[in-house]
DNA sequence: GACTAAATTTCGGTA
DNA sequence: TACCGAAGTTTAGTC
């Protein structure tokens, strides 16, 4: 990633055309030839940019526009649409190069995160008498999402999902499979917990005698509110 | 505006929840305190960001955030939703920062200034044998969009809007007025021409006699799809 | 891969 | 100032 502050103008003409009058901005060049202009308020979107993939080349200005004080222009372009956007510029202020790699990626995992907590708290979702062990209980496999126990004593693990698919489906069972081999918490009943039910997955679930809950997140919120305003 | 090159793990509470894993990422903190976390990638979109109006705090990080590596975290956090953003770096590759001033912010003449250019181009389109004398033609109390001849030689002011208001109506009835007095143009007759064209300004301009020219900027735009790509 | 629907949307314009 | 709709939308999920 390269970052340059300088006094520029831009020129974009492609499904519209737009300009931006001579100023100081951000001029920010990622590795993958995109390129961002930002000012220094407002919101995330950048004033102007080139969305990749796209190409950067420089052009040197011509007598006209040296005379006006350019003293070098990228021209960034678009394969694809025909897009094109010109970085006038004019003085450059700052100028640096950075590497920063892949990025792993946003981790939303905000819905199933935040049921999980919220599905601990409420735990008599899951039916009258029922009481947390602990959430992520450790098998050899991988966490399972809930533990808990019934009105009886019984040991019940609950695989969450925003959507429940049938993917879900299986993981928990191998969980089942697994838990049920232990002599401490066998038997291990299944709860299949999601905002969202697919038809088939239910079906599955049902068939293997798991139990399938839908789970109203708003709701869930709602009655957590209280907490939340803690913060 | 200040520009942070950081090793860093974000965690995002608000309206919904997210995580960053640990990664080298931009930090751009706004002057108005508001904070985009981008990587070297993607398109405009940073990964997270806190929108203004909102403030940015420093925390010291506990003995396990220390222990983990964490040397500071940052708190940017929004008055009015209760929004919080927290950044926790451990490691800074490059601070830097630069007084940008306010932006004169993003001229989008696109839609108006290209159907100028493309009806100067398809100038047939305001009737059969019509000629054009040139954009902008200037009159004392402004420029009119386009001066064209009709098949007659007599001349033809035209008003472009992208969408067709009273205020244009308005606007050429004046023009009108005063080209009408000079006795090398008159008499000069006018043409409203716009996208979209609203019944209001519709009955008031064939109530002035001027004539109304709905455009289809598509259908214009793809007639001229052959010289966009000779660029 | 194309299509559809949501978004921490943002950004205009109009009532 | 609040509501409504488009965006150079982007992005995620479904078919």
């Amino acid at each position: 990633m390269r970052l340059v502050i300088a006094k520029c103008s831009v020129d974009y003409a492609g499904r519209l055309s737009a300009h931006l009058p001579l100023a100081t901005r951000l001029l920010m060049v990622k590795s993958d030839g995109s390129l961002l202009v930002h000012s220094d308020g407002g919101s995330y979107k950048p004033l102007n940019w080139m969305s990749p993939p796209c190409t950067l080349s420089l052009i040197d200005p011509d007598d006209d526009q040296a005379d006006a004080g350019v003293t070098e222009i990228w021209k960034v372009t678009q394969a694809k649409t025909a897009d094109m956007l010109i970085v006038s510029i004019h003085e450059i202020l700052h100028d640096s190069a950075h590497e920063l790699g892949i990025d792993p990626g946003l981790q939303k995992d905000g819905v199933e995160a935040h049921l999980q907590v919220l599905l601990a708290e409420q735990i008599d979702l899951l039916g009258d008498g029922h009481t947390l062990v602990r959430r992520e209980y450790m098998t050899a496999i991988g966490p399972v999402d809930i533990l808990a126990r019934d009105s009886k004593g019984a040991a019940v693990a609950v695989e969450l999902k925003r959507r429940g698919d049938i993917d879900g489906v299986e993981q928990l069972t191998r969980y089942l499979e697994l838990m049920n081999r232990d002599p401490h918490l066998a038997p291990v009943t299944g709860v299949f917990a999601a905002q969202e039910i697919k038809p088939q997955a239910r079906t599955l679930a049902e068939d293997r005698g798991i139990r399938c809950l839908v789970l109203d997140y708003d709701a869930m919120r709602g009655l957590d509110d209280s907490a939340s305003r803690l913060f």
